[in-house]
DNA sequence: AAAGCGTGGCG
DNA sequence: TCGCCAAGCTT
């Protein structure tokens, strides 16, 4: 594979680290006066996420937890409230319970190694080393899919990196490349690179720095690399939401603290074959007295489709005889407290608001 | 080792 | 429209 020959590592390292200076990205929020914390925070935000939907969620979310005592200090709810629609909520809830730990175990400053980052919550080997090169400009290998793209493209390396073997065989990439000198530009450079060149569609190859010497270019076959996930068709499941409006508050429950969207707040919901005369009687001691249903829709989640189907309900005696307790609130429409909504049920609500104006 | 975990954008 | 997947980590 000798004609295939990569150019040397420093002559790799230089090529990128030169576009970086003309091409890199250097305007993003988190690279504004820089921290560890705000390094964090972002890096979890954007993990399987872009950042064009981050930017607002990190701005609201700086606002609000300026640094690692106020997230630490502050209530689940209102950390998943600014979360709300940004999806795979227990990135919010490690990244909570990870200030708390740093709060007490670090004195509230992250530790500035890979292993002891790795430890916590939530930070895996990829987003330890964002933060201690970003941040810290030590030297530390990240592997996000970015990175993961322009190496595979480059090196030509078969497989799809969700295989351990695949993985293995691009952080070893990643660790020989990664330079000991001005570590933050390089790994800043390489994500921009994936980002803004070595897309997965169409790649820019006559805009790279490293088109010389790519691999996947002389073979014309950039689109073979990375390869991709097996695929499977995801199945589709049915639930009824029932929407309990007493006096413009709204009944609803939290979700188990773990597991799909642990720990947010939902309208009730029903298998599709239960019945709701049934079950108001048996969970809430009230019969119902009419309900009529809202335009169903489907929500696309990773793993399968949830078609929903909103049932607004009525009753014969006043609803407010449902109490509330530490999993069951009323929603108050007015004045709304600070939770975190799954985004079907942020949409439902959103669309009786403007019902009832 | 592979599945679970959200949502939005894009071709 | 619909499948694919984006700055991954946890179990």
């Amino acid at each position: 594979m000798t004609s295939l020959a990569t150019i040397p590592i420093t002559a790799f390292q230089q090529a990128v680290l030169a576009w970086y200076q003309h091409y890199g990205r250097k305007d993003l929020p988190w690279q504004q006066d820089i921290t560890p914390y705000k390094v964090w925070v972002s890096e979890i935000m954007l993990q399987q996420t872009q950042v064009k939907t981050v930017i607002p969620y990190f701005e609201r979310f700086m606002q609000r937890f300026p640094n690692v005592n106020t997230l630490a200090n502050a209530e689940i709810d209102d950390v998943l409230h600014h979360w709300t629609g940004l999806g795979y909520y227990a990135r919010a809830r490690n990244l909570h319970k990870a200030a708390k730990c740093i709060l007490n175990d670090f004195g509230g400053n992250l530790p500035e190694d890979v292993d002891t980052l790795t430890e916590l919550t939530g930070i895996g080997r990829s987003t330890a080393g964002a933060i201690i090169s970003l941040s810290l400009n030590k030297i530390a290998p990240i592997l996000d899919g970015n990175v993961k793209r322009v190496l595979a493209r480059y090196f030509a390396i078969e497989g799809w990196p969700g295989k351990t073997q695949v993985l293995k065989q691009l952080w070893h990439l990643a660790e020989l490349h990664t330079p000991a000198k001005q570590c933050n530009q390089y790994n800043q450079a390489m994500m921009d690179l994936g980002a803004m060149v070595c897309t997965r569609t169409k790649p820019a190859c006559i805009d790279c720095p490293l088109q010389q010497g790519c691999t996947a270019k002389k073979l014309a076959r950039q689109s073979h690399y990375p390869g991709t996930k097996p695929k499977k068709a995801l199945p589709l499941k049915h639930s009824k939401m029932l929407i309990i409006n007493n006096n413009n508050q709204l009944l609803l429950l939290q979700q188990p603290p773990v597991g799909l969207w642990g720990g947010l707040w939902c309208f009730p919901q029903l298998k599709p074959d239960a019945d709701i005369h049934h079950w108001s009687k048996k969970h809430l001691g009230m019969s119902l007295h009419d309900h009529h249903t809202l335009e169903a829709f489907t929500h696309t989640f990773s793993h399968f489709k949830l078609n929903i189907q909103p049932v607004v309900c009525e009753f014969k005696s006043q609803t407010t005889r449902i109490m509330e307790n530490s999993s069951q609130i009323w929603y108050n429409l007015a004045q709304p407290q600070s939770l975190g909504l799954p985004q079907p049920v942020k949409q439902l609500i959103q669309q009786l608001e403007e019902h009832v104006l």
